[in-house]
DNA sequence: TATTGATATTGCAATATTACGATAAATATT
DNA sequence: AATATTTATCGTAATATTGCAATATCAATA
């Protein structure tokens, strides 16, 4: 097969994937924190910035574009990109959440 | 080719990228989920709980494990699955630290 | 308008992921 | 010991991802 089974999950446990999954390439990451770097939203000296090829750089954005972690808006013959930060926001606090909730456990096993 | 290329990555894009990629599947998330719900490390009634055969949902708990999200105790003739503290701690300080960034940058764009 | 510069798209090869049936391995129970 | 239960592994099919060269697109500028 190869396709996820989306359809059986829930629509919060597969936002949260689709977040986590742009999120599961290095050179994704390294672009968020790029992005995050660079005090004005940085446009396509990010090609410059990462170990790979034009074309996989645009890849990648794009990717990260659809899962909504970043925007893009069109800057004469440039593009500027910045981060979405209703995405990120989403992922601490879905991530607190979880640590707050361990915290209290305090595991009896393992 | 279809191979990361992680040697151009620091340690520490790495080792997000793994942690993020093994929640970018729903039925892991679900998983973790699950995990967090039941109070007692449960065993291996994930099976029941999830809409996926038997050796997918063994597949899935061993992406997690390798990632370093639960670990895996035996216990008799079946095995106690729990959360590991320390991975997800790692994503709530991670995602908590840029959100923080975002909060003091205050976008001047897009 | 021809050229340049920046980005996206296409097409393709290599590899990885997802899913599951069949089966193995290991412990528990009878 | 034989059987049942639980989990892992193997093998395989379908699909997705990664990466790049070649090329297209589109705005800016000469």
């Amino acid at each position: 097969m190869g396709a996820t089974k989306t359809e059986h999950f829930t629509d919060k446990q597969n936002a949260i994937a689709i977040l986590a999954k742009a999120l599961g390439h290095p050179a994704r990451v390294a672009i968020i924190e790029y992005l995050m770097k660079v005090d004005t939203c940085i446009c396509g000296d990010i090609v410059n910035e990462l170990p790979l090829a034009q074309p996989t750089v645009s890849q990648h954005l794009k990717e990260l574009k659809n899962a909504g972690l970043i925007k893009g808006s069109i800057e004469g013959n440039a593009i500027c990109y910045c981060i979405d930060e209703k995405a990120l926001d989403k992922l601490q606090s879905y991530f607190s959440n979880i640590s707050t909730k361990l915290e209290k456990k305090k595991k009896d096993c393992c």
